[in-house]
DNA sequence: CATGGATTCTTCCGCGACAAAAGTAAGTGG
DNA sequence: CCACTTACTTTTGTCGCGGAAGAATCCATG
């Protein structure tokens, strides 16, 4: 596997603008993009020409109403060509790696996953170029790869800390860029994840967004301006120290009442242990509580309200306009939506606007793919950050 | 008193630039402002031409250390003229009306408060009439009055609500410009005074900060990207639904150990007159409390470590590069400020970077100040905001 | 089927803003 | 007196954009 030419050509701002535009928000004729960009008809025809003459988007026929009838010339929507490159995502979590292939769009197109035995690494490394020649199988045209872990990181290369690999300052981009050849980028999870959402997903074209996840931590992303608010403490143990209820259940970190303490995944189970004696998973949590078993649903019940409060306090200090809800933890909001709902609205001023909240169902190949949205950005486009 | 004209010519986006880097950093020499503004030497002599000619700027001898030698041709500062206009704030209080006369700078060189006897809209109009011409004696090149109340404003120009005057769409700018014939800004009183400190304070080119006002109410403003983030609910009760302490006092209002219940002055002052019997000012509490006398040291505890939670979870949410603490209630620090701090740190991440937290001793004709900032952003450099 | 109107896109030109370079001014230091 | 440094000004070239005019391509109408 050699290194393929990275990016393309170097964009200029006015291309680039055109360029994400045309990624981020579809199929768009010129004088579409002209209205968006606030550019004239002229200068699109000079921006767009070397974008399609250099592959990156190309003129496809008018969207599918046929039945529309409209007078004048034809519009000539632009796209991406979505599939000219392939890109690879990896999450690293404690014992498993998920690995996706996704297009220039950030669709998924194949997925490959593997237990992880060894946190040497090296051996995570050699993993991750194993997976990559596996995945690279059919998609020939990668542009680069991207690693979402979590924990703490460095120039999007190096992981600095991360506490259950038991790392610090592992050049893993070094590691896997020597392996595959091909450029990699690498970020904190939730970073990653926010990213993603802010080009392709729920945050597209707004301002200000919050991207809050529940599994087995508690992440938080602040989106300001189009950009991720970096912030020292970064997903090393965010909502460890927000005392919800100085009363309620202490748990093995030794906090008692926290946000982590009531809502992440392997505190609640904890808690329902501790109090019937018996081991469940998760899901069986939820399903229980459903059911109308009194210990589980009191627990959950806990927890919605936790929820609810924590994203009032979000919704009242930051003011996003948008909260996205997303992690293994979210199946939450199903069964306790109603309690989450009620926490609140008790929680913000009655003038003040309603919360806009998206519950994002996921599961741990869209954490893969929103690093793979970061290698995107970084190596097609040339978007540069730390 | 006839209308002046009102603000300069109109100013390109690179002329003004520069007039609010002068005005907002003092003087500067031309290359000072390439290096700030990133251009060149030459559009520098573009730019600054046209404002010397206006008189907007002009040169000033070079700063004082004229112990320091250097080589070369002597830079040539430019600054704003800034006694060349003068703008009129008030804040409107309950029973007061507080007012100043600044320079362009924000400087206050005059001030003159008058006792607010009747809140009918026209009584008040003809009040803040009369303090104007009392005001506009020695300062004759007014340029606009900028007005700044606790309520909901509208359009910069319209009271749509103010409970403590018992007003709903009053056109206060309206009826104040037929009264004095100068061009009149109307505005929220926190948002004024983050617009204040946001250009001539302590958010001067920060990206994100937060000015959080104690007394009779509680205050909060965010600034991102340097514009202020509006919200549906402002000044109509923020930290009401914010509870700390759900064992806390009971206050008139009827919520249990909300932010406002616990900080504000009014309620402080209850607090401790249920206690002990006895009617204190906020000031002889404050004092109390410091020589140690139990009950108000106890509720100005409880009120230091509500202020640090309220701190702490604006940098945790909102993550702002700093913090201003402003309002007659800010005394508070003095006593109670190790509570503060405390309780910031109990509740921040450990590795989290410390809060930049400033005080500013203040009183009302800052908040008046802030409203004639407002006026100095409109009326001259023709800043349009909602 | 020709014509005209509508709409999109292209070509071309001019303008304005800027940077880079070269020139001028005003000082210091030997 | 001359070299050197720094600040500012003038000149010139470039880049990007908007606007006008025209080409392409559709529909509607007679």
């Amino acid at each position: 596997m050699t290194a393929v030419a990275a990016s393309w050509l170097p964009l200029s701002t006015g291309e680039r603008s055109v360029a994400i535009e045309v990624l981020v928000h579809g199929p768009l004729s010129r004088t579409d993009l002209a209205r968006r960009l606030d550019l004239s008809a002229g200068s699109l025809t000079r921006l767009t020409k070397p974008l399609i003459e250099s592959g990156l988007l190309v003129e496809v026929p008018e969207a599918g109403t046929s039945a529309e009838v409209r007078q004048g010339r034809p519009s000539q929507p632009l796209d991406v060509v979505a599939e000219s490159r392939s890109f690879i995502g990896f999450k690293i979590t404690e014992d498993m790696v998920y690995g996706v292939v996704t297009t220039l769009r950030s669709e998924i197109v194949a997925r490959h996953d593997r237990p992880l035995v060894s946190h040497d690494p090296s051996e995570v490394a050699d993993l991750l170029a194993e997976m990559t020649a596996e995945l690279a199988r059919g998609y020939p045209r990668l542009a680069g790869i991207g690693i979402g872990v979590g924990g703490f990181v460095q120039e999007r290369a190096v992981v600095g800390e991360s506490p259950f690999l038991h790392w610090r300052d592992v050049p893993l981009g070094e590691l896997v860029e020597d392996r595959t050849g091909l450029p990699v980028v690498v970020e904190n999870d939730v970073a990653a994840l926010v990213e993603a959402e802010t080009w392709f997903g729920a945050g597209r074209g707004l301002d200000r967004f919050v991207v809050l996840t529940i599994g087995a931590g508690i992440g938080y992303g602040l989106v300001l301006g189009g950009r991720r608010v970096p912030y020292a403490e970064e997903d090393r143990g965010f909502g460890r120290h927000w005392i919800i209820d100085p009363n309620g259940p202490l748990t093995p970190d030794g906090n008692r009442g926290s946000a982590v303490s009531l809502l992440t995944i392997p505190n609640i189970r904890y808690q329902v242990q501790a109090a019937t004696g018996r081991d469940h998973t998760y899901d069986e949590i939820l399903a229980l509580a459903a059911a109308g078993d009194s210990m589980p649903a009191r627990v959950i019940d806990e927890a919605g309200r936790a929820l609810g409060v924590l994203v009032a306090q979000i919704a009242n200090f930051a003011m996003p306009q948008k909260i996205m809800l997303a992690g293994e933890g979210v199946g939450l909001m199903d069964v306790a939506g109603k309690t989450v709902e009620d926490a609140i609205r008790a929680h913000r001023h009655p003038l003040a606007s309603p919360v806009d909240l998206e519950t994002r169902v996921s599961d741990f190949h869209d954490w893969a793919r929103g690093a793979a949205v970061l290698a995107i950005q970084v190596l097609v486009l040339g978007v540069a950050e730390v």
